[in-house]
DNA sequence: CATCTATATTGCTAAATAGAGATATATCAA
DNA sequence: TTGATATATCTCTATTTAGCAATATAGATG
């Protein structure tokens, strides 16, 4: 099994690209032919289809067989695990400093909230 | 200003490299100086001075100055702004497929384009 | 079969990236 | 001032990446 970490390299490094971004926004309306997802952009076909193996590569979409078609669809569960990742980080940017300290205060007063 | 899009090039770029998740992670404790972040790694300093380019950068990190120390702190801002992006597709990992499809059907019933 | 369509693969180029060592700069300390 | 420490910058190399055009393959259809 891979390493948690490799995997993060490989998703977050997949979506460091627009057109890639473009794509998976484009999957999540539905499963798309290659020629789907190459006419929006001003990209060749072949360029697409790398992009698409990197995407595959990270998890992100997997491909069917229908006749001379490979439809990709989204799949998203590898960003459940990088939105974990970032989520550690949450409580340095969804409150205010002062916010923060306070509740960190109210936490030690009080307990365990919500 | 940047467009949005370039913004997130950037910051899951930089997310993309464990080396630099490592630093976030460190960072997370408290700030500290470069020579600090360069201690548990097996690479030279200006290999982190450069992963910490990248990270401020992506605005993820900032520099304060102290003496000849130029200390690293964390500035997860951006990373609400990633997390906001990844969170538009949970709906297709927080739910079962059954899950799923009754509320594509739903959509459809409203309708709601594909 | 011949051909058309959809997609993958190959081979190339240009640019970006991660890493290193050497050296420059800035500040402190004696 | 001299030297020590912290960090940045320069220059180089190897690898990876995004892109293209050309071509190969797979399946449908005349």
């Amino acid at each position: 099994m891979r390493a948690a970490s490799q995997q993060m390299d490989l998703v977050f490094g997949a979506l460091a690209d627009p057109t890639r971004r473009a794509i998976l926004a484009r999957l999540a309306d539905g499963e798309a032919t290659v020629n789907e997802l190459v006419a929006p952009f001003e990209l060749s076909q072949p360029t697409i289809s790398k992009h698409l193996k990197v995407l595959e590569g990270a998890g992100l979409v997997s491909r069917g067989r229908n006749a001379q078609f490979r439809p990709v669809r989204l799949n998203a569960k590898p960003l459940a695990e990088a939105s974990r990742w970032i989520g550690d980080y949450r409580r340095f940017w969804d409150e205010s400093l002062d916010q923060l300290e306070a509740y960190v205060k109210d936490l030690q007063a009080k307990g365990e909230p919500s």
